[in-house]
DNA sequence: GCCAACGTTGGC
DNA sequence: GCCAACGTTGGC
């Protein structure tokens, strides 16, 4: 899962309440659809920086609650506001994640690059824009070796 | 700040 | 349903 450090950090998210928070926001089909088909209660969750200083991934998470309504979607208020969704026609979902680890140094997009079994990953992509990107057990593997 | 990539919108 | 225009993302 794809975030920008300034806005919420893999800190943030060790800092939230129970180490627990909220993935809201996530504005995009495509992202939405792996929210809620493949994201599973217990599934692990790499945390990777973007549009930032040191672009990688930063930490581990933890799927604690499964796709439900963004309800910042209905929120006027809310940057996330989507008029098109209501609260008998949610559109957007969002899961718990809690906070496992911040590895000590950021593996780098290069590095990532470097990987093998990432070629074929969007995130190694030019032009990728995906927040949400599943990993098979292959790449969730190698790129583990990595991490520390 | 630039620019490529790509998603979304809206007119037809 | 097509496609041009536009907006946003994200790496550099």
């Amino acid at each position: 899962m794809k975030t920008e450090p300034q806005t919420f950090s893999i800190d943030d998210l060790k800092k939230s309440k129970n180490s627990i928070s909220s993935w809201d926001g996530v504005r995009n089909y495509q992202a939405r659809n792996f929210m809620k088909d493949q994201m599973k209660e217990g599934d692990l969750v790499l945390i990777y920086h973007s549009s930032c200083k040191e672009i990688g991934i930063a930490g581990l998470a933890e799927v604690v609650k499964e796709a439900y309504p963004d309800h910042t979607s209905q929120d006027k208020k809310s940057d996330y506001f989507d008029p098109k969704s209501t609260k008998e026609r949610p559109i957007w979902y969002m899961v718990d994640v809690k906070w496992l680890k911040t590895y000590n140094n950021i593996l780098t997009l290069n590095s990532i690059k470097e990987v093998k079994e990432m070629s074929e990953s969007p995130i190694t992509k030019k032009g990728n824009r995906l927040s949400i990107v599943p990993l098979t057990e292959k790449q969730f593997k190698s790129l583990q070796k990595l991490l520390k």
